[in-house]
DNA sequence: ATGAAAGCGCTAACAG
DNA sequence: CTGTTAGCGCTTTCAT
C-alpha cells in the first residue's frame, strides 16, 4: 500500500503531537498489540497511573481506577511482561529443570510447583538435562539469558562450571532431591543413603535374611542402593563371599520389562534371595509381574521394596511396599522459597530435608 | 548471607573501570550482569557490532568477531533474552497448555516438544489448566503477556472468547490432540471418534459379542466411547434393553483402581461381558488385575483394550492391547509449525491429523 | 562490514 | 494519589 517516504522530505519533524498519520517519518516496528501508552490515553491519566492501576490497584483512587479499568476492557490490553520484566528486573518466569520428564517421579513435584507458582502469578519455564547432565550446560545459558526469577533444579549441581554460572548470576538457586552440605543456595531434598538403610530395617524386621538390590544406574540410585548394602552389612546381612549383596544394575530410565528380566537373573544367580529392593516402582512393578508368572508368591517367598510411590503401587495386586517422596511438598515448598526471595523476603531456612517414608503394604 | 545479597555475588573479572562512575546523577538502578555495552567496550566496537558477533556472527569480520568473542568469555557475559525480546518482537518462548502434566498421556508429547524446541533455541513454558478447563482462561492471560512466539494447546479451545484472544494476540497457535474443521490456526491431532469405532472392529474380528466400556469423564474420552457406541449398534452389537453397551464412567483422572472397582461393577450388572474399551491405560490395568484376582481369563474369557500405550502395556502379563497416539511426532510437527512460523516461513498444511494405531497384544 | 540514533513497552525514582 | 523523567538491555532502521 504505503510507499515509504522516508527519504528527502527534510520534515524537520516539530515534534508537537502525533501528526495526522500522514506521514511516517522513522519507520520503526510496533508489535501490533494494545500498549498501556493508549489505556492510559483512552482512560486521560499518565503511563505510570494505568500501570498502577493495573499492578497495584490499592494505590490508585478508585475513580481513577475505574476508567483505567474500563479502558483495559475496551482495548482488550494484556500487559507486555517482557517490557515489565525488563523495567523492573523481575520476570515472573522460574525454570525447572529435570532429567526427564517422562517418568514418573519428578511429576507430582513439577505439577506442584507449576501450580503454587501459577497462584503467585509466576510462570514455569521447563528443561530437561537427560539423565546424563549432558545437556545440563546449554540449557544454563538458555536460562540464565531468560533472566528467571529462581531457578529450580532436580539433584544438586556438580558441575564446577555450573554452580560458579549460576552464583554468578544472583539468581536464586533451589536444589532438591537430594542433600549436600554446601548448595548452591537453598535446598530441599532428603538422603539417599538413608532410605537404603530404612529398606534394610525394613526387610529385617520381616525376618528377611537374604537381600538382593534391583538398581538403575544413574547416581542417585546408585547412592539408595550403596546405603542399602552398607546397613546390611552392618547388621551381618552381607553375603560374605560377595563382600556385599547381590545386585543387578540396569540402565536408566528404568522399566518393567528390566524388572522382568531383573528378577529372573538375580534368582538364577542367587535362587535363596527372599528380598528385593528396587530402585523404582516400575523395576518393582516387574519384579511382581514376573514372579506371579513364575509362581513365586510375594510376599510369601520374596518380599518386594520399590521407589517412589506411583499411583498404580496401591492399586496393585499384591500391593507394593514402597519408598515415598513427598514430591507435592517440595513444589510448594520450592515455589514459597523463591517467591519470597523474588519479593524480596528472606528465606528463613535454607535447607530443608524433607525425609521420605516406607509405605508398608502387602508385597513384604 | 553469602547469595545474593543484592547484585554482584561474584568478582566480575576487574573490569577496568565502569565509565563515569564518579558522576552520578540519576540513580537507576541496574540489573547487576554483564551488559552488551560492557562487551563493546571492552572489545573496542559499538554494541551493534558486538550484537551481531553474537546473534549472526556470518556478517562480521573475523578479526572483530574473534575480539568479541573473546570479551565476551572474559567478562562471562550471558545475553538478556528479556531485552532482546523486546526490541526484537520475538521471545523464543514456546507455551504449552496440558490439562495436567501427572497422568501419564501427554508426557511423551511434551518431552518431545521441550527437546525440539530446545534444540532450535527456544524455551517451553509449561500452564496446567486442569481438566475442568476452569483455569484455562487465567492462563491465557499469564500466557499472552508473556509474548511467546508460539502456543501449544492440548485440545481444542472451545471458548469464544478464548479464541477471540488468541486470534487477537496474533500468535501462530497449534491446536492438538483433536479435530476439528475450523481450528484457531494449526492443528494436529486426530479423531476420538475414529478410534472407538476402531476397536469395536477389533473386538469384533476377534468374535467379542457383548462389549462394555469403562470411561473417564472428560470429554475426549467421552467422545471416544461415543464413537465405540455408534459404531457397534452398526455392528448389531448393541444391547437393546440398553440402546447401547454396558457402560460406566468414572471421574477423571483415571486410575488402576477405578479400573479394578469398575470391573467389578460392570460384571455384576452384565455378566456376560466379554470386551471392555477402557479409556486410559491405568483403567486397562486395573480392570486385568483384577481380572487375575477374581480367576476371569484373559484373552480367554474377557478381552480388554485401553489406550495411551504406557511402557508398562507392553510389560504386563498379559501384555495390553491399546490405542498409540504418536506424541512424539506431535510434539515435533508442532515445535516445526512454531519455529517455522517464528521465523518467517509459511506453514505448508495447517491440519494435520496424525491418526493413530491399535497395538494387538496377548489381553484381545 | 560497521556505526549512530531511536526506540520496543514498561516501571523505578523522585517530586508534587 | 498522580505525574515527570529517565532509563532496563537490546535490536531495528538508515547511513556510511
Amino acid at each position: 500500500m504505503r510507499y515509504h517516504a522516508g527519504v528527502s522530505a527534510v520534515d524537520k519533524t516539530s515534534q508537537s503531537k502525533p501528526p495526522a498519520a500522514e506521514r511516517d517519518r522513522r519507520p520503526r516496528r510496533r508489535t501490533g498489540g494494545v500498549t498501556l501508552r493508549e489505556v492510559a490515553e483512552l482512560a486521560g491519566v499518565a503511563m505510570i497511573t494505568a500501570s498502577r492501576a493495573v499492578n497495584t490497584p490499592e494505590l490508585v483512587a478508585p475513580a481513577t481506577l475505574a476508567r483505567v479499568r474500563k479502558a483495559v476492557a475496551e482495548t482488550g490490553y494484556v500487559p507486555n511482561m517482557l517490557a515489565g520484566g525488563l523495567a523492573s528486573s523481575r520476570s515472573r518466569l522460574v525454570a525447572a529443570v529435570v532429567p526427564t520428564i517422562v517418568g514418573p517421579v519428578f511429576l507430582e513435584m513439577v505439577q506442584s510447583l507449576t501450580e503454587s507458582l501459577a497462584a503467585s502469578g509466576y510462570q514455569l519455564m521447563l528443561g530437561q538435562s537427560g539423565y546424563a547432565g549432558s545437556r545440563e550446560d546449554a540449557l544454563l545459558d538458555a536460562i540464565i539469558g531468560r533472566r528467571p526469577d529462581g531457578i529450580f533444579l532436580t539433584g544438586i549441581m556438580h558441575s564446577e562450571d555450573g554452580r560458579r554460572r549460576l552464583l554468578a548470576s544472583g539468581i536464586p538457586v533451589v536444589e532438591t532431591w537430594d542433600l549436600t552440605p554446601e548448595p548452591i543456595d537453598m535446598l530441599i531434598g532428603f538422603s539417599h543413603e538413608k532410605i537404603g538403610a530404612a529398606v534394610v530395617d525394613h526387610f529385617a524386621a520381616r525376618g528377611r535374611r537374604r537381600l538382593a538390590a534391583l538398581t538403575g544406574d544413574d547416581a542417585r540410585a546408585l547412592r539408595r542402593k550403596d546405603g542399602y548394602v552398607q546397613a546390611a552389612r552392618a547388621r551381618g546381612l552381607a553375603h560374605d563371599e560377595l563382600d556385599g549383596l547381590p545386585t543387578l544394575v540396569v540402565r536408566a530410565p528404568t522399566t518393567a520389562g528390566s524388572g522382568r528380566t531383573g528378577l529372573l537373573d538375580l534368582l538364577a544367580r542367587h535362587p535363596d534371595v527372599d528380598a528385593i529392593f528396587c530402585s523404582s516402582d516400575l523395576l518393582a512393578l516387574g519384579v511382581l509381574i514376573e514372579a506371579q508368572l513364575q509362581g513365586i508368591a510375594v510376599p510369601g517367598r520374596l518380599a518386594v521394596v520399590g521407589f517412589g510411590d506411583l499411583a498404580l503401587a496401591r492399586d496393585f495386586h499384591p500391593a507394593l511396599t514402597t519408598v515415598r517422596i513427598d514430591g507435592t511438598s517440595i513444589g510448594r515448598l520450592a515455589a514459597r522459597f523463591i517467591v519470597d526471595r523474588a519479593e524480596g523476603r528472606e528465606v528463613a531456612q535454607r535447607i530443608v530435608d524433607v525425609g521420605f517414608s516406607v509405605v508398608s503394604r502387602d508385597s513384604t
